[in-house]
This record gives C-alpha cells, sequence and structure tokens, in this order.
DNA sequence: AATGAATGAGCTTTCATTCAT
DNA sequence: GATGAATGAAAGCTCATTCAT
C-alpha cells in the first residue's frame, strides 16, 4: 500500500459521493455546465473519470443533485426568519438572507438562476421543483401579509413578489458576475463591491417603504 | 476564377469581418453559444472555417468583438428615445427597449450581462466598455432629470439607478433562463410569459411612480 | 451472515461455475455476444463481477467452456436419435436437430461455427475439439449406413458428408444472420421465414431422396 | 517539411477514400465488426482518426461503402459466365465462380453474408440492395433454365436456388472461418484444404446431376 | 485572400480486470 | 469464498486550430 492510496483514505472517503458533488459545483460555476468535464470533475478529487460512474449515472444526475442541494439550503436560509413576526421586517430580512446565500454560495446560486440545463432537467421530472416552488411562496405569503399590515396597497402580490424578486436576482447576478464592479461609476468611488450591494439593498428597501399607506 | 468566388466578391468582401460577426451572432440566439462553432459560422457565410482565421485570432476574438457589439446595439436602442422630452416616461422607454434588446437577443444578452469570461478579457485590456460605461450613464443621467422632474425625492441617482438597473436584469434573465415559467403561480395561471414579463415591468412602473412627489 | 447469504448457499454453490456459464449462455443468446459484459453475466447470477473471476480467468475462458459446453449440447441433440433405426430417417431427423438447435441457441451456434476466436484456441490446445469430431462421426457413420441401405450410391462418405453439413450450415447461418429474409423473394412471398427454413429443409431432403437406388 | 509527410503524400494521396476502406475491410474480418474501432482503421493508414470522418460520416457509412463494392465484384464474377449457354454449365461456372470469390476475398465474403451490421443498415435504406437481390436472380433464373433443360424436375426453383446457395455459402463459410481444416477426417488426410473444397464441390455437382431427367 | 486537408486534444461513457479487505 | 472500490484502456465522435498551397 503506497503513499497515495493511504493518504486519499485519510481525506472522507466515504463521502466520496458528497466530495463529487463539490468539485462539480465548483467547476460548473467556474467553468460553465458544458466545458465541466467529467474528467475535470475526477482529476479535481484525484480519481479516475470511471469512478465518477460509480456514483452518478451521468452528468445529468450531478446537477440534478446539486440542483436539490441548493434549494434546500436556501429554503433553510429562510427558515430562520419564521418568528420575526412583522412581515416587512422579515420581508426585509428575506432580502438579507438572500443576499447573503447568493454571495456565500455563489457557484449554488448561479446553478440555481442562471443555468438553464438544471431546469430543463426539472422541467422533464418535476418531482423536486416543491423546493423552487415553496421559495417563492414564502416570498408571496410575506408580502400578502405586507398587505395587511398596510403594505403595498394597490398591488397584486404575485406580481409584486415577482418584481422583488427580479430585483434581488438582479443584484445578486450582476453582483457575483462582477458588473457590479465594472461599471465606472463605482470603480471611480472607493467603496467596497460589498458596500456597493449592500447599500443598493439599502436603497431598495427605501423604494419598498415609499409602497406604505 | 469561377463564379462562385465572382459572386462572393459582390457582396462587399471588405466587411467579411462583419458578416462573421453577424452569422454568429445569429447562431448564437439560435443554438445557444456552447452549440456554435466555427465550422457552422463557416458554413452560414459560406466560406470555409480556415478563412475565419484570417479576420479573428480565434474564437474568443469573436466573442469580444460581439461583446463590444452587443453593447453598442443596446445604446443605440436607448438613444432613439433621446427626442423624448418627459424624462420619466424617456425611463419607461429605455425599461421597454432594454426588455425588447433581451427578449429578441437572448444569447446577446447573456453574452453582455450573464457570462464571465468576455468581462474578465475587458478586465485586462479594458478599452472597449467604454459602451457598457455609457449605457449606465444614459439610465442615471435620467434618473438625475427625473428627480428634477419631481420624482425619486431623497435617492441617490446612482444608487437608484443601480436598483432600476438590476431589476430590469434581474426580470430579463429569470425570463431568458426560463424561470419564470417554472414557478408554480405562473404555470397555474393561463397567461403566456410574454404577458408576465410585460405585467411585471408594468407593476415596476408602478412601484417607481410611488416614488413621486 | 444475512439472508442473502444463505439463500444463495442453497442454490448449489458447489456448481456456481456452470451457473456463470448458463447465464452466459442466455445472455450470449438474448442480448448477442458483444453486448454481453462480465457484468451482467454476474448480475444476473446475483453475484458480483468480482466473484466471476473466481471460477474463469478471463472472458476468454468463458466463451471456451461455453464452446466446449455447446458441443455437447449439440451431440446430444443427436443422441436422442441412436433409437431410430432406418438411417436415412436418422439423417433426417440430424438435420431437423441441427436446425432446432441452431434457431434455438443462434448465438451459441456462432460461438460454435462462425466466430474464428474460440476455434484458434483449439488449435493451440486442441483437446477439447473431441466433440466437434464426434458430431462430425455422428454424421458420416450416419451417411456411411445410409449406403448400406442403399442410398447415396458412387459418393464417397466422408465427401458427402461435408456436402450434407455445408448446406444444412448454410441454411442455418442466411437464416440467423437474416439474410434469407433479405432476398427479394422472400421479402415478396407471404410465408414465415421459419416456413421458409422449413421448406428449404425439405427440398433438400427431397434432393437427397434422388441419390437412392 | 518533413520526410513523414513527403512520404505520405507519395502513397496515392488522393484515394485515401479507399485506402480507408481497404483497412477497414480487413480489419472487420480479421477482428469483426464491434471489435474494429476507427483508432485502428486510423492507425493501420497512419492518419489520425479525425481523417477518417472527412471522408465517412460515422462507422456505419464505411460498412455500407464496403458492402455495396463487395456485391459489384460478386455480380461482376458471374457476368463472365453470360456466355456459357448451356444453363448446367452456366450453374457449375456460377459455382466455381462463387467459390473463387469467396476463398481470393474472403473479408470481403464475411461482410456481406455473415455480418448481421450491415444487413441491419441495407434494411433501414434499402436502395443498394439490389445488387444482392441481382446475384441471388442470377441464380434462380439459372436453376429455371436447367429445368427447360431437363434438370431439377419437380423441383420449385426458388427453393432449389435456396438450397443451392445455401451449400455454397455453407463451403465457403466453413472453408473460410477454418472449420473445414479442423475436422479430424481433414487432419488425418493429406489433401490441402483447397483441394477439399474442389472435391466437395464436384460432389456437389455430382449429386446435382442426379436430378437430371 | 482563401482553402482543403489534417490533426491533437478533448468529450462522455463502458468494460474487463485487479486487489485490499 | 466473496466483494466493494477503483481504474486503465478503449470506444465513437467533435471541434478549434494550423498550415502548405
Amino acid at each position: 500500500m503506497n503513499m497515495g492510496v493511504a493518504e486519499r483514505k485519510e481525506r472522507h472517503k466515504e463521502d466520496l459521493k458528497n466530495e463529487i458533488l463539490q468539485a462539480a459545483k465548483s467547476l460548473f460555476t467556474e467553468k460553465g455546465f458544458e466545458a465541466t468535464s467529467i474528467r475535470a470533475i475526477a482529476e479535481k478529487i484525484e480519481y479516475s473519470p470511471a469512478t465518477i460512474y460509480l456514483y452518478y449515472k451521468d452528468k445529468n444526475e450531478i446537477v440534478h443533485a446539486l440542483h436539490r442541494e441548493g434549494f434546500k439550503l436556501l429554503v433553510s436560509h429562510f427558515e430562520v426568519l419564521n418568528n420575526v413576526s412583522h412581515p416587512f421586517e422579515r420581508l426585509k430580512g428575506m432580502g438579507r438572507a438572500y443576499i447573503q446565500f447568493a454571495l456565500q454560495n455563489p457557484d449554488i446560486y448561479k446553478l440555481l438562476f442562471t443555468m438553464e440545463e438544471p431546469l430543463k432537467h426539472v422541467a422533464t421530472c418535476f418531482e423536486d421543483w416543491d423546493e423552487g416552488d415553496r421559495a417563492f411562496d414564502i416570498l408571496s405569503k410575506t408580502v400578502t401579509e405586507c398587505q395587511s399590515a398596510g403594505y403595498f396597497q394597490g398591488f397584486e402580490p404575485i406580481k409584486l413578489s415577482f418584481v422583488i424578486w427580479s430585483t434581488m436576482h438582479g443584484l445578486c447576478t450582476l453582483h457575483i458576475t462582477g458588473h457590479l464592479g465594472h461599471v465606472g461609476v463605482a470603480r471611480a468611488s472607493d467603496i467596497s463591491l460589498d458596500q456597493l450591494m449592500t447599500t443598493s439593498f439599502e436603497t431598495f428597501v427605501q423604494v419598498l417603504e415609499h409602497l406604505k399607506k
């Protein structure tokens, strides 16, 4: 038994399946879905390509697994907010949680919300999209509660929820892809990108607050 | 020199470089980015693949050229609105133009705003980002004008512009990637995706209108 | 030791070697030779692929074992006819038995009579070709007996046996490979391929009957 | 320009397409269809695998081309016999020509008559099977003429043609695959395999002659 | 300026086989 | 005696790219 083998065994051999997932995640988002090869994943975890197939049927199954994992994580970020009673405060909390999730897991975020392939897969076997729906439901329910609290009068909650989601999604993706940092104004000013995100979010909250009464 | 060659010469030989670009653009939009090969581009313009390399060093250079061109196209969409005197009306027009641009050229849109590689290139040789800046400048200038017209009091124009851009970008990407169509509510309702975009945009306008006075 | 293991032990553990062979045979016949993998064989007998290698050195050894077994099976088809006393009737019976064997075990038939590799193996370690010889011996002995009964006067039994074997082999292989069904006349007529085999065989018998007296 | 390139150019560069065909032919029959890889063909002609695809769409197309070529060759062997007026003499000539074709081109013969894949391909786009049909038509026409000359009374020409074809095919394949040489008697006797073929064919002719009047 | 010909590198996937346990 | 885990080698095929002409 040589050193390499022994070394490998140390590194959590039993959750190789998860290791594959993490490697795939980082590669998918670094290089894109099409550009990520099974070979590359295998290389990253220092195993042979054939080994991947012992744990996942094919490339799709890997994406699929990541998709599920990602949504569970996102929803779990929201669940913390269940005990925030004031709906608008909860809505703000959700926004912050969403941003936090996106910035802490940019690769997962892209997988969930910007890559098209996983979604196509969901379209065929749509059992696991519940998570995606649930996330949106949590949002629109909160918007509805905000209305009861005097916010957003004259708006259809579903439509407004779409708009809110779009804004948050836009902020996150522009940041993740680096576009936020490339606009001249941002480059010129001396605030950090994260601060830019924060103040942008605060500006958006300010916008929403105008919708009260 | 046979007929085929002569025929080709007629077709403004000197802007073959541009013809390549248009072919690439249309293929990107038709088949997607990864699915477009140099061969396919060559076939479309009825030249040999090797000819492409006389005009562009490699595939990346084509992508970068499209990047530049895409921004020019976007800005041109905006410039039409110069003669709209009322700034808020112009702002709305810009929103509509942005959406139209995104939906008509989804892969170009992705190229400009979601793909990271072209942006990295910009980061190294940032001569061509002017266009990107200009687009944002047009937006923030309009927002500033709106303030003079009584809108958006108490907001920093730059920050609000970021938020507005984010919302538009979020709407467009969620639509392009197909996520809009996958949320349960959208599936259940009987309106089309394009209508969903339109009403979402209108809802956003409604939001902005609340910021007046 | 769980139930599964105990269960398996019941199934005559000692002739696992034979079980492997039967699984391989059935898979060869079902899916074809190239499409049969060690994995598939292992799955069929509900053992791990590695187990196969405890009983057979490699895939070739399985093929060779089947080669031997196939010939035994063919000869056993013939031995049933030992109590047919009239030699020409026995000869006809052999023909029918040969066809039946070939059509019921097409891939074994191909293994025995059209694949060259197993034969090459025989050439090197020719201990196991006895069976092949025996099959031909049974034929030529029967032809000789037919001569004593007034058939085939003026023919050398060995040579005629070759011709008879060739005809049977030709019919079987043309049928198995699907060539019989592709000749225009067969396509045009409304009889089934099996009927075509039967009437072709009867025609051949008719030919042989002309060799009497 | 190095030596290797120059060397290659000498070797009939222009009919590389044919070179591929010949390489494929020899490999298909040496190793079998499934076991022959594009890589192997490429190696044999000392080109890169990708080059093959410049000349043939895929593996099937290569087989297809060989199939067509083979049948043309076979039919051309028969056409020489057009001026043999006596039908039974012509029939004998066809038999000899068939054997000659098979023994001189064993690889093509196997491709045409023992491999199943090319036939499957023919089944889908059956335009080019004409050749195969024509070959059989030539045979059955000759058999019919033999009847007019007093042979084969009481036989249906089509059925008898099948039997004759089967016998010839059986003789040829048993010889080509080496089975003829493995039967004990053949090994024991001191005649060559080719002689065995010849005398076997003569024996068959003798059989057919018994069918006269 | 244009291209036909060629290729190296890459892809996903399957499989026979090995070996430590 | 049996196997789970792993892999090297190979398959068919595609593509960006090069280069002599």
